[in-house]
DNA sequence: TCTATATTTCCATAAATATAGAAACGTTGT
DNA sequence: ACAACGTTTCTATATTTATGGAAATATAGA
């Protein structure tokens, strides 16, 4: 993971419409959605939808897998989680953090146990 | 946190210079940095800085504090937690994981303990 | 092969965002 | 009051992004 890199998923995700269809995929797990499903669940125009899931194709942040006359969509968890590694990457690093108190409230902080 | 909020927090980081500056200042810790130290160690200029500040600000991901001549900015570690709550809410929700393994890797599902 | 269905690509248009110089604004020390 | 410094606002310009109708493509079943 590396800065464009990461610019490119939080793009994916910083528009309304992108957001609300990886949230569905998020619920929905590994199976994932037809586009059709994604459309109708969240009243979007086809080419409208298709842009936007070429975008979190194209972020690496969605897969797609044809089935039939069926291309069904599911969210990258792997590529979620790498992204948010880089950005906690060296949490409070210049920090020296008095006693066991991590200095973020936990979350950000999980790597940075030494 | 809704969806409006969570756009507004992603697209304050979809952007090369402003996700490198939270990087420094997640680095920073609570403490942070001055402006001006930031434009040094990134070699952007005033103006555009002051810009991408503005953004991070109005997103709420980014804080500010005048001392002195200068301002010092960090990172808003409880917002960042609350939008990765956003982002995973209801995680893997429509399938039936079987067996204690979680759907998506683990980092994900922190909540999704039931 | 013909038809229906699922999805994408093409296209034009509208809107939002990034950039950086110059000028302005606060704060501090003299 | 003045000068120096840190930071922001103003401004214009260039670039990127979003939207959705219409046409094209792909798959499946009769």
């Amino acid at each position: 993971m590396d800065t464009k890199n990461a610019v490119i998923i939080l793009a994916s995700l910083a528009q309304g419409a992108r957001l609300e269809i990886f949230r569905q995929l998020v619920q929905a797990g590994p199976s994932g959605l037809a586009a059709g499903d994604i459309a109708i669940k969240l009243n979007i125009p086809g080419s409208t939808l298709s842009f936007h899931l070429k975008e979190l194709t194209h972020a690496e942040l969605v897969t797609a897998k044809q089935t039939g006359r069926f291309i069904y969509y599911s969210a990258a968890f792997n590529v979620m989680n790498d992204l948010l590694g880089y950005l906690t990457e060296n949490c409070c690093q210049l920090e020296k953090s008095s006693s066991e108190n991590l200095c973020c409230d936990g979350l950000l902080c999980n790597e940075v146990a030494s």
